[in-house]
DNA sequence: TAATTAGACAACAGGCTGTCGAGTAATCTG
DNA sequence: CAGATTACTCGACAGCCTGTTGTCTAATTA
């Protein structure tokens, strides 16, 4: 039975927790390796073993994000035969509240903007069971309304986090369906 | 007469748009000062006579940007007594046209997403002139519906500016009115 | 012409990065 | 259970980048 593996995940986990409270207080480009490795406890040289470099590790954290989302979506959301746009803002939003100091910092103003659009690519699937228009749009134009409701609909969802006294999402979901997207669902 | 500020302008400009060509393709943290000087053509300590660091570059572009988009505001849109959403819109996009580069890099991937934050943040007074609900909203329904539209809207308009040979300014500010925004206006 | 100022630079100290080889502890094998 | 192997961690090194200081040159001023 080998159980050094188990000490190898334990010290990723170490490593990315370190770094994840750094970079909630500061941006990225000024965090050092050294105070990643100071605060958890192990050689910079360890640090090494298991991430190319800074970046690295906020990748692996976004890979992991994007996975979990992605798995919903794939598990829970496009095998609906009828899909409901509410319910599937509410699964939404209840993992977006999970998540919520993840998505805080890496949807924020020193967050990464490539997750953003990555983002946006797996969250694009389930929007596009949703969005019509009253008239016939060129392909050119429903790209760009669809890039419209996934922009200003996952913004919406950030600021909503952002302000933990404010909604439930019981109140929240009928917002979003009735006063904001009214004119395309 | 003093001819040595012009130098001066000169130098910093030269040193900019090095910066701005680096900036262009690759992610400003891997991008280094002795990079800049070298293709700007001086010593690297002069960098240090102008900016305080490569961010200050990028902050100084960015406020001058801002600027821009500041007085533009002031001066023709705000103005109006009969504002029409429509003329502003056009007004708007051709500001963003004549920007585009610096537009499409500083909100794409590899952008800075404080950058962003600032934009919305100039661009909200005018939203507020045009954005109505047929229900009263609460004064936090309100904002997340401003938030939608504000973040909506600059994506839109990004995507728009992505592709050059797609609509024109006059095509697109009335399926922007009619199709997009619709439900608001 | 002499003094002052602006502009540019070479050189230095200090910090961070990425790597390599050595050391220690845990696991496997005969 | 003893010796070999593997997993894991660390100290140390070379090289690059940063930010600053003092110096040199050329232009401006008096």
């Amino acid at each position: 039975m080998n159980k050094q593996p188990q000490v190898t995940e334990q010290t990723k986990a170490n490593i990315r927790q370190a770094f994840w409270e750094l970079y909630a207080q500061e941006p990225i480009e000024k965090i050092t390796v050294k105070q990643i490795t100071d605060r958890a406890g192990y050689n910079r040289a360890t640090f090494y073993l298991y991430f190319k470099d800074i970046y690295d590790v906020l990748a692996q954290i976004e890979d992991n994000l994007l996975d979990v989302l992605e798995q919903l979506i794939n598990r829970r959301l496009l095998r609906e035969s009828e899909p409901d746009f509410s319910e599937h803002m509410g699964v939404f939003l209840e993992l977006a509240r999970r998540y919520s100091a993840q998505f805080l910092v890496l949807l924020g103003d020193r967050g990464d903007p490539a997750f953003a659009s990555r983002f946006k690519q797996v969250l694009a699937p389930i929007l596009d069971r949703f969005l019509v228009s009253e008239r016939a749009l060129s392909p050119r134009e429903a790209a760009l309304l669809h890039e419209f409701y996934l922009s200003g609909l996952l913004s919406v969802v950030v600021a909503w986090l952002r302000d933990p006294q404010g909604m439930t999402i019981a109140e929240f979901v009928p917002f979003i369906v009735n006063d904001v997207c009214n004119a395309h669902l």
